[in-house]
DNA sequence: GGCCCGCCCTGATCTGGATCAACCGGACCC
DNA sequence: GGGTCCGGTTGATCCAGATCAGGGCGGGCC
């Protein structure tokens, strides 16, 4: 079952990139050196001169929306690091219901895995670029640059951290409070409006927040509502929200 | 507020181990040689000829049931490896609502920090013994043996699926769906009777464990007595109950 | 244009687990 | 012994959120 990459190659947006119209000494060394990733993730670790070993290890893909990165359970031969775009990563009962454990954004590498076989799905919520590296490749990186092993721990940590928030809030809080929190979370992760107030960008369905939270849709959004009508926030859009009183949803969650 | 270091001491299980009435050599190097957890957790990444670095960085304390070791946004100042017994970890809400995020056993590693304050309070829920190593210690050990970083990474991983398997069962599972989930689980990880069937152990209050799946004790209680009267389980003492039916906690998890 | 389909919203009803309350039995202390 | 306390269990009731049902709207396609 390698599903995953073939429709990763099925799906790549048309057209599919031609080469760079630079010199061809830079489509090796240039890739990684033009990323707007470059600074997060994994390659974070690495210094401008490491350049060369990080374009001859990975590889961009450009995908559309709702295509298939990593599928549970197969084979992990490769990890992703996202540039652009947003996945959601999800856990799957036998029976269907699922869950989304989190989801991805520029610099967030997707596909560790423990075993064998990746442990969640991950899927592209909007359209995407995502650099794939072979497990292999990742080994070979780690054992040239150590700082890659720490900066893979550190990053590791971090999501540990944040999947224990995360269990906080699916074991003790309300909806209310769940909303609230996660609200806060996306808030301070993305740039204010114009006018100083903060905001938060929703691009994926509603179902989707409501999978990650423990909630039906139609709780979603009655519990949006509440907290519209009580000033705390402004559905500017169908994917935008104006936080209008941060102390308010503090308060709530 | 090094609350938890103080308790620590105070809460030493009388008498304080007397000095090992070996050779005074044996007092260092020979420590960690007969740790029960030697080959687990961090030092199971160690030969047998690092074990004086092991046993300087690092001092054993016993403990009794009840006792905090790190606290909740306390400075994370060390480690502790659990060399015997069981400890709760959990994180508690403005209001008191507490969830606990894991139970650690020997080999496990608590304490480690993303930034510079423990996420999470750990309190022993029998008597115990751990074994404290600082942070400064242990940034030097990963220094010296790269060993113990890959060690460190693939433990962190580990938990990572831990905590994200604890997410699927928290945002999606019922009630029976949990507490099967939560004695299979605990049955892979523990000795089977003598008769050969498998068995789970659990020191800890049923508080504890409903704070662990998310549900009050009264739920828990009504749960494993529906298990028992399937025919799933039985109840042989209150802190221990017998799998009969291993496919049936399977199929109802 | 008109149709369809997916997403979202809202109202009505249902229900799994929480909450409230009472009781039991063992550990501990006086 | 008798009391108290605490953990566990059971029963009765409640309620937050799930489920069921219907309707609106925007975007893609014929």
């Amino acid at each position: 079952m390698t599903f995953s990459v073939a429709t990763i190659d099925a799906a790549v947006a048309p057209p599919p990139m031609p080469a760079p119209p630079t010199q061809a000494a830079e489509t090796v060394t240039g890739r990684c050196a033009g990323c707007s990733a470059r600074s997060k993730g994994l390659c974070g670790a690495l210094t401008a001169g490491d350049l060369p070993d990080l374009s001859t290890a990975s590889r961009p893909l450009d995908l559309l929306s709702a295509t298939p990165v990593v599928m549970e359970g197969e084979e992990a031969d490769a990890v992703f690091t996202v540039m652009s775009g947003m996945l959601k990563l999800y856990k799957t009962l036998p029976d269907g219901r699922q869950q989304i454990t989190g989801f991805a954004t520029a610099g967030d590498v997707i596909g560790l895995a423990v075993g064998s076989g990746y442990a969640y799905t991950a899927e592209t919520v909007t359209a995407s670029t995502v650099c794939r590296m072979s497990r292999t490749a990742l080994r070979r990186l780690m054992e040239r640059h150590p700082a890659v092993q720490g900066r893979l721990l550190a990053m590791t940590s971090v999501e540990l951290s944040a999947a224990q928030d995360q269990i906080l809030l699916l074991g003790c809080k309300t909806a209310v409070e769940r909303v609230s929190s996660f609200l806060l979370a996306l808030s301070r992760r993305s740039r204010p409006l114009a006018d100083g107030t903060p905001s938060v960008f929703l691009p994926m369905p509603k179902v989707d927040i409501g999978a990650y939270l423990g909630l039906r849709p139609e709780t979603l959004s009655r519990v949006l509502r509440k907290l519209e009508v009580a000033g705390a926030i402004t559905r500017l859009t169908n994917d935008r929200i104006r936080i209008e009183d941060p102390a308010a949803l503090e308060a709530a969650a």
